[in-house]
RNA sequence: GCAGGGAUAGCGAAGUGGUCAAACGCGCGAGACUCAAAAUCUCGUCUCUUAGUGAGUUCGGAGGUCCGAAUCCUCCUCCCUGCACCA
């Protein structure tokens, strides 16, 4: 039965951690325990971790959490019996490679070779069971050259186009960006930098395609509901209908051209509300803006374009409807009113057409628009429910009710009214249903270095002519000059080409592509890294994808994480996937933010960074991984502390010197027995589900307990099986032990214990629990005592409830020795006449002490 | 503005209808060991009370449902995150 060891010095002596660790990283990698291979006869298992871009500063404390989520799922896995696909690579083309080896003098090949260098040996020293022979980097031309082949199919299939479009772009970056990288109107690297509206041909992909698939199979992921959410609000669908107005746009005296407009569709999600349009807005920033301005507007249009352009982007938040009379007129299909078309700075120029209709009774935005205009406002829908007029309100009713003022569709309700009114559009050939989507189309060209060349070639007869398939990769000169424009244009030997068609003289494209774009498929590189003929063998593909578990940080919702699944789709439909696997991550695990221990995010400007592999030398890479699972669950965001890791060292430390290999081991007791069981059984949930924190608890629990018995009292295999529970936490120390124990093979690679259900007995810890309380109950009695100097007590006397005796009169003896005082257990129904005022309840003896 | 997440004891953090004064860690207090300290071990740590078993007040605030609420509902306050005039 349970025993507390005496009290004992534990062995003093410096453990050297760090040795140990090495000692199995190498034995891993020699023995190649974590490289795996195709094995039909096992279920595989793909767990993957957003791969990382290595900046030359290494690893941060955010890193070290997120693949150590990871490392402990691959673990679980493998010992669990699937065949695990664990890779690891380097995202290593992008900007900030570029800006940092350009700050540090130095080529970004170079310096990226240099930071993947120092990024992998840091990874390593964390005991990560990646299978390192797949490893790949997105600067190797073999790798991008399949990034180059992809936009080759896109091209075939016209899902890559070239145009001129209205796009962002960003001064510090010193190149365009896709509208995802523009957050709140600044760039998404430069946070105080806000972009600017440029007219340029570019690259663009043709996401918008796949809009719909998109969205419908978001409810299919089990990802988190957050970002599934995130991902709709993206992509944006909405349902209405396109009408078509005509403008009119008197000519000057002066001038007799013709007007250059005379029809422009509009997107409206209200068509119910169509009779109350009393004007029309167009965006300020529409191309074709100018188009519809007459003679006598043009200054004024000038003059607001000017003011618009000088507001500041935080200003644009918080910016009143603007506006400006154009000189045209729409003409309304159904009214046949004729209504000013104004510029407004509240509508988006690529969304929908550019121009809404404006109905100032039932939307806010043109409400305000036409209060501060003094336009008129025409009620066209009125609640049913109560007295309604829409002069008492002072603003737009948007709610649901009856259409009035609307001609033969007056009395419908205004929901059946959107679909009546459409159907007699469609009739007429005036407009017709559609669906808009917020998503635009993936903008991929950059005007920078480090990205990958795009396979394209300029010939003044043949045009935009793609490189052939044969000659790639295209690969990145080095020779470039940095500072002066698009490096790539600097170097002559790259620009000037040959026309693969006619072969006349011929200049490349210079730009690059989005970094986004090698990160787009890098989960199928994986399966097979080193093939030289295809992107993927078929087979292969089928055998490992999609990635079951997927872990990374929140901020890809509405980038990476689309464009993994846009890529995804686009090889299926080009026959290069297997059609079944149309999502690439079929699970995915968002982890926490790390702050620093003042509560604000890490960085070097505050001083509040910590450098895992300072904890890593200081205490060792177990007692890292342990610390930043224990301290909150792992998808919420936490602050660092490093006390954490002193309470993880001191644990670790106490299990290695309790247990240091000369231990004999007995047979189980049924309490040990039951709390082994009874862990597995739970940690496997908690794991499964993440929930590492509260798996840790409970093995560290267990720990403490079978430390609380003799060596004799546990069995070898009730050991092993709480040891490859911790293993997956602490690898290291653990594989030591087993090592310790006598046992030849890797820990790592070994079964997952299975737990007996039978074994676990819940009355048994609930005794055991009874008999605690009352030590501590004798315990706490005579220290209050002793507080009083009523010493020299000798004797505890126990009265328990009749069916209870028995329990507590064979922990007598341990009682005893416990509590330092004779210790006699008693049934209440023997109590004399005196000591009958002693209680007795059910786990609750009565205590005396004389 | 819209959407999502959160607020639990000195701190961090579990807990999502009864077994909850609330796991676990840290901190703190007391004791043991020691010449002493560190380390380690034991016990305690909402308030009051008592020679343990008792009572009271708690889980952002205010109401409500229920025999019963940290847990469910309504409203409010504050914090975080994302989107931001998408017609």
């Amino acid at each position: 039965m349970k025993k507390k060891v005496e009290t004992k010095m534990l062995e003093k002596k410096e453990i050297n951690y760090n040795k140990i660790e090495r000692k199995w990283q190498s034995e891993w990698e020699k023995k190649k325990v974590f490289v795996i291979k195709e094995n039909p006869k096992k279920k595989k298992f793909y767990v993957l971790e957003m791969f990382p871009y290595p900046s030359g500063t290494g690893l941060h404390m955010g890193h070290a959490f997120n693949y150590t989520l990871g490392d402990v799922y691959a673990r679980f896995k493998r010992m669990n019996g699937f065949n695990v696909l664990y890779p690891m690579g380097y995202d290593s083309l992008g900007l900030p490679a570029e800006n940092a080896a350009i700050k540090a003098g130095e080529h970004p090949k170079k310096y990226t070779n240099n930071s993947i260098k120092s990024f992998m040996s840091q990874q390593k020293a964390l005991g990560f069971s990646y299978d390192w022979t797949r490893m790949i980097k997105t600067h190797d031309p073999e790798y991008y050259k399949w990034d180059q082949w992809i936009f080759l199919k896109m091209l075939e299939k016209g899902i890559a186009y070239r145009k001129k479009a209205p796009v962002n772009y960003c001064k510090k970056c010193d190149s365009v960006l896709a509208n995802e990288q523009v957050h709140n109107g600044m760039c998404w690297r430069h946070e105080d930098t806000a972009v600017e509206i440029k007219h340029l041909e570019q690259w663009f992909f043709k996401i918008t395609d796949y809009a719909d698939e998109l969205l419908d199979k978001v409810d299919s992921l089990e990802w988190p509901e957050r970002i599934k959410i995130m991902q709709k609000n993206w992509i944006g669908k909405s349902n209405g209908t396109q009408v078509d107005f005509e403008i009119e746009t008197p000519a000057h005296k002066d001038c007799t051209l013709d007007p250059e407009i005379k029809k422009w569709p509009i997107f409206t999600t209200r068509v119910d509300t169509i009779y109350g349009v009393t004007f029309m807005v167009v965006s300020a920033q529409h191309p074709k803006l100018m188009s519809l301005v007459n003679f006598d507007q043009k200054k004024d249009v000038e003059a607001f374009l000017k003011k618009l352009k000088s507001v500041k982007q935080e200003d644009i938040d918080k910016m009143d409807k603007d506006g400006v009379f154009t000189g045209s007129y729409a003409i309304n299909p159904l009214t046949k009113e004729k209504v000013p078309v104004y510029a407004g700075n509240f509508v988006v120029a690529d969304y929908g057409t550019g121009m809404v209709m404006a109905v100032p009774a039932h939307d806010q935005r043109d409400y305000e628009f036409a209060v501060k205009y003094k336009l008129p406002i025409k009620q066209v829908i009125e609640p049913v429910d109560r007295e309604f007029n829409l002069k008492d309100e002072s603003r737009a009713f948007t709610g649901e009710g009856r259409l009035v003022n609307s001609d033969k569709f007056n009395g419908l309700e205004n929901k059946k009214a959107i679909h009546e009114i459409t159907k007699y559009l469609e009739e007429k050939k005036l407009g017709s249903k559609k669906v808009q989507f917020k998503l635009r189309d993936w903008l991929v060209s950059r005007q920078r270095y480090w990205g990958t060349p795009i396979p394209i070639v300029y010939c003044d007869k043949c045009g935009i002519v793609p490189i052939s398939e044969k000659s790639l990769p295209l690969t990145l000169p080095e020779k470039v000059v940095f500072g002066k424009g698009n490096p790539l244009a600097t170097n002559k030997n790259f620009v000037e080409t040959s026309c693969p068609k006619c072969k006349s003289k011929a200049r490349r494209e210079t730009d690059t592509m989005d970094t986004f774009v090698n990160s787009s498929w890098y989960f199928l590189r994986y399966i097979d890294p080193n093939n030289k003929k295809d992107i993927c063998d078929k087979k292969k593909i089928e055998n490992f994808m999609a990635v079951d578990q997927y872990i990374g940080g929140a901020e890809h919702a509405c980038m990476h994480l689309i464009y993994a699944r846009f890529y995804t789709k686009f090889m299926r439909d080009y026959g290069i996937i297997p059609e079944d696997i149309d999502e690439p991550f079929t699970k995915l695990f968002n982890q926490g933010l790390i702050h620093g221990s003042d509560g604000n995010k890490m960085s070097k400007s505050l001083g509040n960074t910590v450098d895992p592999l300072e904890i890593v030398r200081k205490y060792s890479a177990d007692s890292l991984r342990l610390a930043l699972l224990s301290i909150a669950s792992p998808d919420k965001n936490f602050n660092w502390d490093n006390k954490v890791v002193d309470g993880s060292f001191k644990f670790l430390n106490k299990v290695f010197q309790r247990f240091n290999g000369k231990n004999k081991f007995g047979k189980s007791s049924r309490n040990i027995e039951s709390k082994v069981n009874k862990t597995i059984k739970e940690a496997n949930i908690d794991i499964e589900n993440f929930k590492y924190n509260i798996a840790i608890i409970k093995i560290r629990t267990l720990f403490d307990y079978i430390i609380s018995f003799e060596d004799k009292d546990i069995s070898k295999g009730d050991f092993e099986s709480s040891l490859k529970l911790l293993s997956v936490f602490c690898p290291h120390i653990t594989e030591e032990l087993w090592h310790k124990l006598g046992n030849k093979n890797f820990m790592s690679l070994e079964e997952w214990p299975i737990f007996d259900e039978k074994k676990i007995d819940l009355n048994l810890e609930k005794e055991e629990e009874m008999i605690d309380k009352l030590g501590n109950d004798i315990l706490n009695i005579l220290r209050i005592l002793e507080s009083k100097s009523e010493k020299n007590k000798t004797r505890a006397i126990i009265y328990c409830i009749p069916n209870e005796v028995t329990i507590f009169k064979k922990e007598e003896a341990n009682l005893e020795k416990r509590t330092n005082i004779k210790v006699v257990i008693k049934d209440i129904k023997d109590a004399n006449q005196t000591e009958k005022k002693i209680k007795a309840m059910p786990g609750k003896p009565g205590i005396l002490i004389k």
